[in-house]
DNA sequence: ATAGGGTTAG
């Protein structure tokens, strides 16, 4: 079923808004009659029609009056002027390719140029510079400034330094503070320092330093380009300043990182009584929310409200980010009616702002958990309206929130039935949705699509990506074939790599990765530290683990944080060594989580210490936790030691406080796509045949010694009864299912969305000894590699 | 003519 979902076919390139693509089939209307002299005494088109001219067919009109009482070269400006005002950039391109050259005047395609920049950035604006050379118009000192703006847009090109230079050199003209406002973006987007400062010398040189436009625009470029000490330098020495320098300066540190630097300058605004404006507010907010403080984000947000001015789109926007990254929904609601009060009487909304509050919306719910909620405004933007953001932001809340299904679905959806194409964002959501599921085929198929398309510079997440899917899909050979053929890695791609190696149970593989990232002069920090030492706990390298966790704060400045204390217990207490792992918590100088009971209580289900299991179930119920795993955990140690009453209890209780116990199911990943299996599952039409070849199985097995350890029996069904029940696990069904339909050596791959029973382990020990498959089992903590009667984890799960 | 905005990884 799932593997149908994902036929990614070779990217469907829409071609944009190119208006050049249409040209062939634009209907010209043009007369040959156009005089060429620009002295004529026809009056010109009125004002009053180009503002009233909304439509293309009323332009088209215009277009007729002016031909019928004669074209003159004002005339011709005018009716371009008109095309473009009504979008109708075709219909003014084609207007000027058919007129003499030396009548098309060099001002109409300076208009055309620089709406091109707004629409379709380097495409058309460069395309329209060569085109307007090739018809023999030459260039003007307005000409150059958008073209070099245009080049700003797409980064790696070196254009804009080259026109620069081309525009000063080869046409000797003199630019001004327009010019040099225009090149100065440019080189910011191309975190091109040089250029930068070639046009900072040129405006000093000529005077043009003292234009408040271009100072701004100078502190802008060079913030923008990672050099916050010379944005500020010239920030000093502007001898004027207005409140767009400060915007520039604070957004500036902001965007830099500089986060502290951003906020004193904001607060000495405040004491220079330089007035903030609506995009000052706004840029504060946004960079509270970009570090994930939503709550002084909306604090700020009050503040602004007080000091009179009312949010707009871009505020809105930021706002909703706030919450969503503090998970705040009763402020995002809140915002939410407010975004539906302004999206109705606001008046000077841009097309495509609407949409931009929709994307804001949908992500925000679905980081407050809301996929419900999200999903129905997602629903409720039209197919066609939605962009890429739109369903990312969709695909990567379910992926995040544990509905990898649906996220597949829509991905699946998105690329069936629409034009849009996935970038790096939606990628990674699919990837994140694959590894949950361990699906291997999908992820490989994601894969080449990565290989057929650029990704550029977001090629690192994506890459970075594909290595945690492989790992968690059982596949970590390839995850470090992607992590070898990387030309740039950073910490992330290692640590994933190392996580790989530690939920296959290959501890020294991951250690010795670590030592290579400290050799590639990568700090580690502590998501390093909790995958370092849960990787010595699954290879049952205590030794080891304890030094690095003894080590971490002296030798590296990590300080050891709950999650390292949890890995501690985890990895004692896999080894037995439950007394120290109870002294470690005891010692601990911050109050324990949930996570770290939960590591000592499955310890004490590992080795039936059923006195401290109490203990740490009782330490739990003081949390208020609502996770079932607690209550399955002490059912266990319980059933352990066969006392049954407490069992039942524990039943009791959990229907007292309304916990639910999460149904287990398991996965195959087969040749036809991914089946799923419930204990106790008969929907498959091949039922029969699983359970009569499970049943075979286990007589099998029995023969070489198996004894089934009833005291599973209640780890995944809810029946007090045993026996029987232990056989209808769900990971069971799952390998009876998947040898019957497995080819002969071919390896068998199993998720399971829980832990997997301690019985289950062993029958699919012995089955191993039986079959020539290799079993590969992922269960919610690590990966099981069985083959000829033994299992890669040695004990330590 | 310059400043602010939505989706991604261990």
């Amino acid at each position: 079923m799932l593997q149908r979902y994902c036929s990614l076919k070779a990217p469907r390139k829409l071609l944009g808004r190119t208006q050049l693509a249409f040209l062939s089939q634009t209907p010209i209307i043009f007369s040959s009659t156009l005089s060429p002299s620009p002295s004529s005494l026809a009056p010109r088109v009125p004002i009053s029609l180009f503002k009233e001219c909304r439509s293309l067919a009323a332009a088209k009109r215009i277009h007729q009056q002016v031909l019928v009482q004669g074209l003159t070269f004002y005339h011709l400006n005018d009716v371009v002027s008109v095309y473009i005002s009504c979008n109708a950039t075709c219909q003014a391109i084609a207007l000027l390719e058919r007129t003499p050259p030396s009548a098309a005047p060099v001002s109409s395609w300076n208009a055309l140029i620089q709406r091109s920049v707004r629409f379709s950035p380097l495409h058309d604006a460069l395309h329209l510079y060569y085109k307007m050379k090739k018809l023999g118009c030459s260039p003007d000192c307005y000409t150059f400034p958008f073209v070099i703006k245009a080049c700003g847009e797409i980064p790696s090109l070196r254009l804009g330094g080259l026109l620069f230079a081309r525009m000063t050199n080869d046409f000797s003209m003199r630019p001004n503070a327009v010019s040099l406002v225009n090149v100065l973006p440019g080189s910011a987007a191309l975190g091109s320092l040089p250029l930068g400062r070639q046009v900072h010398g040129f405006a000093v040189r000529n005077g043009l330093f003292e234009d408040v436009f271009v100072g701004n625009a100078l502190v802008d470029m060079y913030a923008k380009c990672g050099v916050t000490d010379e944005a500020s330098k010239v920030f000093k020495r502007m001898r004027e300043r207005d409140v767009v320098s400060w915007n520039a300066m604070v957004t500036g540190y902001a965007q830099a990182g500089e986060f502290d630097e951003a906020l004193s300058l904001f607060e000495e605004m405040g004491e220079e009584n330089v007035e903030c404006n609506i995009v000052t507010w706004t840029a504060v907010i946004a960079a509270y929310a970009q570090r994930e403080r939503g709550y002084e984000a909306l604090d700020v947000f009050h503040k602004m409200r007080n000091s009179g001015l009312e949010p707009n789109v871009v505020t809105l926007i930021s706002l909703l980010s706030g919450c969503a990254c503090v998970g705040a929904l009763p402020q995002g609601k809140e915002t939410h009616c407010y975004a539906i009060k302004r999206l109705l009487n606001m008046d000077s909304m841009e097309p495509g702002d609407d949409l931009m509050i929709m994307n804001g919306l949908i992500d925000m719910y679905t980081k407050c958990k809301e996929l419900q909620i999200a999903r129905t405004i997602f629903d409720s933007v039209k197919i066609e309206d939605r962009n890429v953001v739109t369903w990312t932001a969709m695909i990567g809340g379910y992926a995040q929130h544990g509905d990898a299904n649906e996220a597949i679905d829509l991905f699946s959806l998105m690329m069936q039935q629409t034009f849009t194409s996935p970038n790096a964002f939606t990628i990674s959501c699919i990837l994140m949705a694959c590894s949950h599921l361990g699906a291997l085929r999908i992820g490989e198929q994601v894969h080449s699509y990565v290989l057929r398309n650029r990704f550029g510079p977001s090629l690192l997440f994506v890459d970075n990506c594909l290595i945690d899917m492989y790992s968690k899909s059982g596949n970590v050979d390839a995850a470090r074939t992607v992590f070898n053929n990387m030309k740039e890695r950073n910490s992330v791609s290692w640590t994933s790599l190392m996580a790989g190696y530690g939920m296959h149970g290959r501890g020294a593989d991951a250690l010795q990765i670590f030592d290579q990232m400290r050799g590639a002069g990568l700090a580690p920090d502590g998501v390093t530290f909790v995958v370092v030492l849960y990787a010595c706990s699954h290879a049952g390298m205590v030794e080891h683990g304890m030094r690095y966790f003894n080590n971490m704060k002296k030798e590296f400045g990590v300080v050891p944080f709950v999650e390292h204390y949890a890995c501690m217990v985890d990895l004692l207490g896999r080894a037995g060594r439950l007394e120290e792992a109870k002294k470690l918590i005891e010692d601990m100088p911050m109050e324990p989580t949930s996570i770290v009971w939960i590591a000592l209580l499955g310890a004490c289900r590992i080795h039936a210490n059923v006195e401290l299991g109490e203990y740490a179930a009782s330490r739990l119920s003081r949390l208020e936790s609502q996770d079932d795993g607690t209550y399955i955990l002490l059912s266990n140690i319980y059933a352990g030691a066969r006392r049954w009453k407490d069992v039942s209890n524990i039943r009791s209780l959990m229907q007292y406080s309304g916990v639910q116990k999460k149904p287990g199911c398991s996965w195959v990943q087969g040749k036809k796509g991914v089946v799923t299996f419930y204990a106790g599952d008969w929907s498959h039409p091949q039922s029969q045949e699983i359970y009569e070849l499970l049943s075979d199985l286990i007589k099998c097995i029995k023969a070489l010694g198996y004894v089934p350890e009833t005291n599973f029996a209640l780890h995944d069904v809810d029946d007090e009864e045993k026996g029987d029940f232990l056989f209808e696990h769900s990971e069971k069904l799952a390998l009876a299912y998947a040898i019957l339909t497995s080819t002969a050596g071919a390896t068998i791959r199993i998720t399971k969305n829980l832990r997997v029973c301690g019985d289950c382990h062993t029958v699919f020990t012995y089955v191993s000894q039986s079959v020539d498959n290799e079993i590969l089992l992922r269960d919610s903590s690590r990966f099981h590699h069985f083959k000829n009667g033994s299992c890669s984890c040695n004990g330590y799960w």
